[in-house]
RNA sequence: GGAGGGGUGGGUGAGCGGCUAAUACCACCAGACUGUAAAUCUGGCGCCCGGAAGGGCUUCGUAGGUUCGAAUCCUACCCCCUCCA
């Protein structure tokens, strides 16, 4: 009996929007219409606290059914991530600390609760069962796979054909994680594509061992910020769960349009026909793709904070960059003591004939605020013309300088002088 | 255990005694153009000093050596890959 049946509208946002394949999808809408809450399996890499929009595609499908009443299982992968997932082409990892572990899984816990309900999630560590194993246990699941089965998988394949280096343990990375699915006795596992081959592993060994085989759950990745790979940190085209509404605003005004739709698909809860209509209206030179991502970055400012924050984070991005307005929140960089600093290290006295304004060299504020990583770097911009102060460009090494003058490095990086000049 | 190939700047990858801070491509940064989009064009892309011209220092797996001079030659060591066993 199909018992309380879905809403069929809910049914397909879940199986269809945003999915790349389920498997199997039968059994799990079936699973779904049976109405008893299921185990829904994740795990966190702590070597790797930080969550992106990436790991959002994953969360919100997790979101959707615990509304549903399901229950998500987090799993803590202390032993996984002293192998690192070859998912990735880094080699072999640095062993983290109990200590480092600990205070990893709370950053994460602290961005993943933004977007997963914190009352249907239980949290598990590996080491409750890996804890115990015995290089018995270890041999035990190493025998029931073949090196032919994952040398089928898609990235151990490449490297091997490309001559590179894969590590034994990195082998045991999926059994590690398949046999996770066993001891918490998963019924459903997500993951990005990516994730395909270690979901199947799991749902093998479970039936290997007497248990009812998991669904997989699998979803496209998402394209980072630079339009081409899938966003992750490493590749710095992501956006953080962590960062500030400004940053996030920015950072989706600046995906390529081609993205557009990916995204509001994958990351936000628009309507299917709205998303359609969008795009409809975009195709017949209706509007501007800028409008449609101020929406998309509006919508996802709100979801990692608020909507109040969505809306100032927009006055800000319209302000500063579209009618070219000086932030009004920028690095404060403190005056006297540069005035301080400066004499002392280089015996600079620069007089003025405003009191309250003084000629600085530029290049060693620049470089001790962080807004360039080196004197030479520093240098080059100025010569690029990057560097504006009080919005004229500079063409010397140095600026005549007051306090509450903005100092503009680049396209992004503001500072403002702070304090009295200090005479 | 044996034979061979290889380790160069964020990545790919040239160079194989001086013309090499090191070709090219990608990535990246800046400027122009824009919608902080893409494409395009221009410039840049080790560090330090200098306004500049220019100068200095440190880089080609690690450590030594040969040479007026080494990423390039020699020695030892470390690491990776392939084939055979």
């Amino acid at each position: 009996m199909s018992g309380n049946a879905m809403d069929p509208r809910t049914l397909h946002g879940i199986t269809k929007r945003g999915v790349s394949d389920i498997i199997v999808e039968e059994e799990f809408v079936r699973l779904l219409g049976e109405g008893k809450p299921l185990r829904l399996k994740m795990g966190f890499d702590p070597s790797r606290p930080d969550l992106h929009l990436g790991h959002a595609v994953g969360l919100r499908k997790l979101r959707q059914l615990q509304e549903l009443g399901h229950q998500v299982i987090l799993i803590v992968g202390d032993w996984t991530a002293q192998i690192g997932d070859p998912s990735g082409q880094s080699a072999t990892r640095q062993m983290l600390t109990a200590e480092e572990v600990r205070a990893n899984a709370e950053t994460y816990m602290q961005q993943l609760f933004k977007l997963v309900d914190r009352d249907r999630t239980q949290t598990v560590w590996q080491s409750e069962w890996f804890g115990n194993f015995s290089l018995a246990n270890v041999i035990d699941l190493t025998r029931r796979f073949t090196v032919a089965q994952f040398l089928a998988r898609d990235d151990f394949a490449k490297r091997f054909r490309a001559q590179q280096p894969i590590a034994i343990t990195e082998l045991l990375y999926p059994l590690l994680q398949a046999y996770d699915s066993v001891a918490i006795e998963s019924d459903v596992e997500f993951g990005g594509s990516d994730q395909r081959f270690n979901l199947l592993v799991g749902r093998d060994l479970q039936a290997m061992m007497g248990q009812r085989q998991q669904q997989c759950f699998i979803m496209p990745l998402l394209v980072g910020t630079d339009g081409v790979q899938k966003m992750s940190k490493s590749l710095d085209n992501y956006i953080g769960v962590f960062e500030a509404p400004n940053d996030v605003y920015g950072k989706v005004m600046s995906i390529p349009d081609g993205l557009i739709f990916d995204y509001f698909e994958l990351l936000t809860d628009a309507p299917d026909e709205e998303i359609a209509e969008m795009r409809a209206t975009l195709e017949s030179d209706g509007v501007n793709p800028m409008e449609l991502k101020k929406r998309l970055a509006r919508d996802l400012v709100a979801q990692l904070h608020d909507p109040e924050a969505a809306r100032r984070a927009e006055s800000r991005f319209e302000g500063t960059y579209q009618r070219g307005e000086a932030p009004e929140e920028a690095q404060p960089i403190p005056l006297a003591a540069w005035v301080d600093r400066l004499r002392e290290e280089r015996g600079e006295a620069p007089a003025g004939s405003d009191p309250a304004a003084i000629v600085l060299p530029i290049v060693p504020i620049i470089v001790g605020e962080g807004l360039a990583a080196s004197a030479s770097e520093a240098k080059r911009l100025l010569q690029q013309g990057a560097v504006e102060v009080d919005g004229e460009r500079l063409t010397s090494q140095t600026a005549l300088l007051r306090e509450g003058s903005l100092v503009r490095v680049g396209r992004r990086r503001f500072a403002r002088f702070v304090g009295p000049a200090g005479q």
